[in-house]
RNA sequence: GGAGAGAUGGCAGAGUGGUCGAAUGCACUGGUCUUGAAAACCAGCAGGCCAGCAAUGGUCUCCAGGGUUCGAAUCCCUGUCUCUCCGCCA
């Protein structure tokens, strides 16, 4: 969330912002809940003085002393009701406030972004490509019929090499990041919904993407950020020997109401996957810089597996709300190609985000009460924080297996992962 | 699952009804001393909110939420977590 503070003071600013996102937020009621709120706590602080002062008198108090503090802690009783209706009102309106944007964001609708980098061509293949779901069946290495049976759609089970496979992108995209000083954790994979919601997530509402555990303050987490987050929820930590890094494995868990058509195929969107993500706490001044060495890991780990791809500056309006500047990565998939070009020999795919990688200054860690220590103000400070995909376990083999894939419907494993496998293809 | 003990500032740890937002130590910040550093000494040092240009003043917070009381870190109830013992168990 955003300071109240600078909300009262930037009241257009704000709305500009909100307009830019697509987010309708009523920024006027909250301006008028606080200053009602405002108003209320000077006369409650009023009240609370005089009773502070009434109690401090020594030795035994007379009996009309005593009436008269009762009636002032009856109103005292009665102002912190409307205080607290009040603070209520205007946290829920904050929390609905997204965080500022990235001057450089193209300002837009979600097809809007721009385009920063293409690493190459996507090779055009001789031969009419399969898509993942496709060439895993016949592998014999996915069962998402079962995975209903057992669990519901969009679940499934991973076989044989394919589990290989994601244990050797894991220990890849592990090793990279540790190259890269960041520290490895593995993390619960539910969370207090009041954790979901200061890392930017809503439990609760229609449009939630979040599983709830009945009768219980529980919610299956949609990504390892949320947890690697509420890891240092609370806390004053220590940034003088450079920013905290985490690179992070959990499940991830997310219901996907009302998502259909061409992304639901396979293992695009699917409710259970594992997740390897970096997440990092920094100082504000830093946060700029992380985020650009963030994307450059990700491309690093991304250009191993010698995959087709494009950077994206994503836009205004599909940024969520935590999220200050977003860059995603988006491989070239067989399985997003347009299928009435499907007797083409060259039929070509498409780009799907397989990376996201966001710069939510101190949104989260505002909400999250994640402070350092400033030297140079002595002051606690809120601290900044990022997050970035490493290696997902759906959208990485997806990507894998439709562009490495040969004529006959096997697959090639690219060098980056033979040292973690025993195998160099599948056939 | 049962029984007991506990949760206090960045950390450790006193405080069991008013003079306590809270001793003391460590850490941290500034200074004196020193060629420099260490040590020693002096001073400062929890956070939120509100009013104020500011100095400052007020208020809330001693795990969370309720309650008792003129007055609660301190007493009572509920919840969460931690520790010890017993039971059970991958």
């Amino acid at each position: 969330m955003l300071d109240i503070k600078y909300i009262r003071e930037n009241p257009e600013l704000i709305k500009e912002n909100c307009k830019k996102r697509h987010v309708q937020v009523d920024i006027d009621t909250l301006l008028q809940t606080d200053e009602e709120r405002r108003e209320i706590q000077q006369n409650l602080n009023q009240l609370q003085q005089e009773r502070n002062q009434g109690s401090k008198l020594k030795g035994k108090p007379s009996p009309e002393h005593i009436e008269k503090m009762k009636k002032i802690g009856a109103e005292i009783k009665q102002l912190e009701e409307s205080y607290n209706q009040k603070e209520e009102l205007l946290h829920e309106l904050l929390l609905q406030v997204p965080n500022l944007t990235h001057p450089e964001t193209p300002i837009g609708h979600e097809h809007e972004f721009k385009t920063l980098y293409t690493n190459q061509e996507p090779e055009l293949k001789d031969f009419q490509t399969k898509d993942h779901e496709e060439l895993l069946l016949k592998h014999d290495l996915l069962d998402f019929e079962r995975g209903a049976k057992v669990v519901g759609s969009k679940f499934f089970y991973t076989k044989g090499k394919l589990v290989e496979l994601n244990r050797a992108l894991t220990n890849y995209g592990i090793d990279i990041c540790q190259k890269h000083g960041f520290q490895l954790i593995e993390t619960p994979d539910l969370a207090h919904k009041k954790i979901l919601e200061g890392a930017g997530f809503n439990p609760r509402g229609e449009e939630t993407q979040i599983y709830n555990i009945e009768n219980q303050d529980l919610s299956l987490v949609g990504t390892a950020e949320i947890t690697v987050l509420g890891y240092h929820a609370d806390e004053v930590i220590d940034l003088e020997d450079g920013p905290i890094k985490y690179v992070a494995l959990s499940h991830c868990f997310r219901t996907e109401a009302g998502s259909y058509g061409r992304t639901s195929k396979g293992l695009y969107r699917v409710h259970q996957f594992t997740k390897l993500e970096m997440f990092v706490f920094c100082k504000p001044n830093q946060s700029d810089q992380i985020h650009q060495d963030l994307l450059a890991i990700e491309q690093e780990i991304v250009d191993g597996l010698e995959l087709p791809y494009r950077v994206i500056d994503i836009a205004s309006s599909d940024l969520g709300g935590p999220a200050y500047r977003k860059f995603d990565i988006e491989a070239y998939m067989t399985m997003l190609g347009d299928p009435d070009e499907k007797d083409k020999i060259h039929q070509q795919g498409n780009y799907g985000e397989i990376t996201s990688t966001s710069n939510c200054l101190d949104y989260q860690a505002r909400r999250m009460n994640i402070k350092f220590h400033n030297k140079e103000t002595n002051q606690k400070e809120f601290v900044h924080t990022l997050n970035g995909t490493a290696v997902v376990l759906s959208r990485f083999p997806i990507a894998l297996v439709e562009n490495h894939q040969l004529p006959d419907g096997s697959i090639k494993i690219p060098k980056a992962l033979h040292p973690y496998l025993n195998f160099k293809e599948i056939k």
